[in-house]
DNA sequence: AGCTATTGATAAGG
DNA sequence: TCCTTATCAATAGCT
């Protein structure tokens, strides 16, 4: 950003970037350590180089191990199926921060809503001091609703089982009763051809009721 | 940092903190989005303010999203189903891996196993240089575990219904059946009755096909 | 929130 | 990779 003002945009020549990208990281981390100082927040800094390595800079630990978190709205607004579930998790959850953390409620930050439509999605919504405890908590109700979702499975399976087994006697049934009929179609036929077709009554033998599904 | 070089050390009056805070936050998120456009990696950046506000700002999506990261055995010791399941996810993830950086693997960190319980327990290990793409890395797969599994979900809903409207159908052709039965046996009762019960053949009348489950 | 004096950061070159 | 330096960027203190 001297002597000729730089474009913001992606410096092709690799070498030139990748010395700018040492000396950008540089500062960025600095930055962050300032802030950290400075205002006394914790910050934490993830940085993938265009070459794969990974930097990181965490002014309280190491970003994703730290412990404490705050944690807002446990809330659902799905199914009641789903309220259940995530009545349950709120519960466990609730009793692990208790344990190992503060917990408060903390409003919703706007502006970051489209962030957090993920964990929204599950019906609760969680705020980390540190992004480990936010992961461990989002999987834990990934966890959870895995958990759940094959429980679900195993009952439809059940349930499907137990529908085919009620169509095979079903199809049984009337392979039988339609059977009978024609049994029966052929009894009439004989008996109205015996008594010299003088029964007003008409019968038609050809009708039949086997459906196929 | 002007007007009276700043000590590096926290500001206690809160009023000039929080200003402060806003200001360097604003200039630290623009150093990343700065790195991140000019040497085209992805930089993530989390900061915790003393007051419990949580900002975040990602190059590429959430800090749990960014992408670099070393994976190791991505291999699966469960059920067929798993099998394939975590196949497909090698596949995807293996492709993802190729597109966005090195992938190598890593012997297994002594200590951290309790943590990753929950990956070996889906069948698969990550080990990350940085723990957020691990975890970014479990949750990916755990996003598409619960999509295949509301897959198979909605799938078995399916077949549930239409199972249950077969169930309708053959329960009515029972029905229509049944009653085709009981008026051939009234006209048959007519008949023999008519005849003089002159005829040899014997039909009972009472035998019933409808079975209910 | 806006302004500007002043220090901080860094592109290009060595 | 490290140093220098000219230049632009960021921001502390003030309003």
């Amino acid at each position: 950003m001297v002597r000729g003002k730089v474009q913001m945009r992606r410096i092709e020549n690799p070498v030139h970037r990748r010395v700018t990208f040492s000396k950008c990281q540089e500062g960025l981390l600095k930055k962050a350590r300032e802030l950290s100082v400075l205002c006394g927040a914790d910050v934490g800094v993830i940085i993938f180089s265009s070459t794969g390595k990974v930097h990181e800079l965490a002014t309280n630990g190491c970003v994703l191990q730290n412990s404490s978190c705050y944690i807002v709205n446990l809330k659902c607004d799905r199914t009641s199926e789903m309220f259940s579930f995530t009545l349950k998790m709120q519960e466990i959850c609730k009793a692990w921060l208790r344990g190992r953390t503060q917990c408060r409620e903390l409003p919703l930050c706007a502006g970051s809503g489209d962030k957090y439509n993920c964990n929204r999605e599950l019906g609760f919504l969680v705020k980390g001091r540190d992004m480990s405890t936010a992961a461990w908590f989002k999987m834990k109700i990934m966890q959870q609703e895995i958990h759940f979702l094959k429980n679900k499975e195993s009952i439809l399976k059940s349930a499907n089982e137990n529908l085919q087994q009620k169509e095979g006697i079903l199809k049984a049934a009337n392979e039988v009763l339609q059977q009978k009929v024609n049994e029966q179609n052929e009894f009439i036929n004989n008996c109205l051809a015996f008594s010299g077709s003088s029964y007003s009554m008409h019968y038609n033998t050809n009708e039949s009721c086997l459906f196929t599904v």
